[in-house]
DNA sequence: CTATCAACTTTCAGTGACTGTAAAGTTCGC
DNA sequence: GCGAACTTTACAGTCACTGAAAGTTGATAG
């Protein structure tokens, strides 16, 4: 849903064209079924059958039902090991990695007609959805992972050591800080403001990062 | 396991008793099973007949099967408002709150003589084991929940702004630092460094996090 | 064009976490 | 002791997810 259809250059076979055709429509069609009526009230089997397929193969291609939704967790994690290789920091590369997000994000919004509402229920359903967010979760257990260990190896130390850990999962709530600025923005204002809107929030809370907790202490994060 | 027995008062029904000790009596050996054979490996009707008890009753105690070994998740919340309402601020309440679960632990792995290596294991065990990441990091998020709360009431701002977020994210952070800390260090280190050893982890993890992640820039984590 | 091989899908049978319900057993206040 | 409130149990069921074997289909060599 939220996936760019990122084209494939045509050296394909049609083997490998229906396994892609067939892995959006099992998305496409689960998220779609999941806004409708809720991701519990939805079984697997009935996902297959609306797809015409068998639950098994629901299951070759995703490893778990909540998969279904939050499809492509490892994009993230591709796009952001080169970024932490190539940025001058750790932050810089998240910085970069989460407004190229924002961009794919806008400007799926921009190609449908109905993508904010769309986007807006995607967003409500997450939140109300613990096994989903609990996925959500773990895909940015993953993202601390391979960002501390890209600040580790760049500092000569191990990666368990608490500076990396810390400063990775800091970091990464930046993720968090996007999506749900995201999901505050999108119903309310209009698509031109949305991604500053969005860059503003990130940006506000990336500073408090780098600056320090006492940084902006007007009431009181830090000891006085 | 880690829990460290709180002792209620005597005014206490046999109800409340047996319930007690069954629950104690649950959880006790369902974590004796999964260390001794993974948390996979044994299913959730070998723990009910191990302690002669219905499987169904294990559910009336507790949600999950990962809540056998994460007893008392809610433990930490109890203890952490207080502080927050207390403290001077959040990263004061959080560093007591952390403080305070330190030395419990402290005090359980002195009053056992197997305890150092059973702790070990313990912390091998959650680490191995998918489900209770899973769950740990659940409970982190409820955390997060309720310490952005705080700082939201006292700033008089809403608790999704980007600042009370980012800064709940950051300072939750703080358990994992001291979790990876105890189980890095419980091994090698004599009982007496522990408590210190672990204490210069989290400390170093609050400093960068309140004096930004600029301050110990010797391997640049923000831009130079 | 066809035989063949490999990959993919389906069918099927099963595991195990978790839930509701109704009956049987316990504890408590009197 | 006795009835009310509460627990435990047995039972039946749902549903996510898995492995194995057999069937189907796209790719490929002859």
């Amino acid at each position: 849903m939220i996936t760019v259809d990122w084209t494939d250059p045509g050296g394909e076979g049609l083997r490998e064209r229906k396994k892609r055709q067939t892995r959006q429509l099992l998305t496409d069609t689960a998220t779609e079924m999941f806004l409708d009526r809720g991701f519990d009230a939805v079984r697997v089997a009935e996902v297959a059958a609306a797809c015409g397929v068998s639950e098994k193969t629901v299951y070759n291609y995703f490893p778990t039902k909540e998969s279904l939704v939050v499809d492509h967790p490892d994009t993230a994690i591709a796009t952001l090991r080169p970024a932490l290789a190539s940025a001058k920091s750790p932050v810089d590369a998240v910085l970069t990695v989460l407004a190229g997000e924002l961009r794919a994000v806008a400007s799926w919004l921009a190609s449908q007609p109905d993508a904010v509402e769309r986007f807006a229920r995607f967003a409500a359903l997450i939140d109300a959805t613990p096994p989903l967010r609990a996925y959500q979760r773990e895909m940015a257990g993953r993202l601390v992972g391979v960002i501390a260990e890209a600040i580790a190896a760049r500092a000569g130390v191990p990666s368990d050591d608490p500076e990396p850990q810390i400063v990775a999962i800091a970091l990464v709530g930046l993720w968090r800080v996007q999506f749900a600025a995201l999901a505050r923005y999108v119903d309310g204002r209009p698509a031109s403001e949305l991604v500053d809107a969005v860059t503003a929030d990130v940006r506000r809370a990336a500073d408090l990062l780098v600056g320090g907790l006492g940084g902006c202490d007007q009431l009181g994060i830090t000891r006085s």
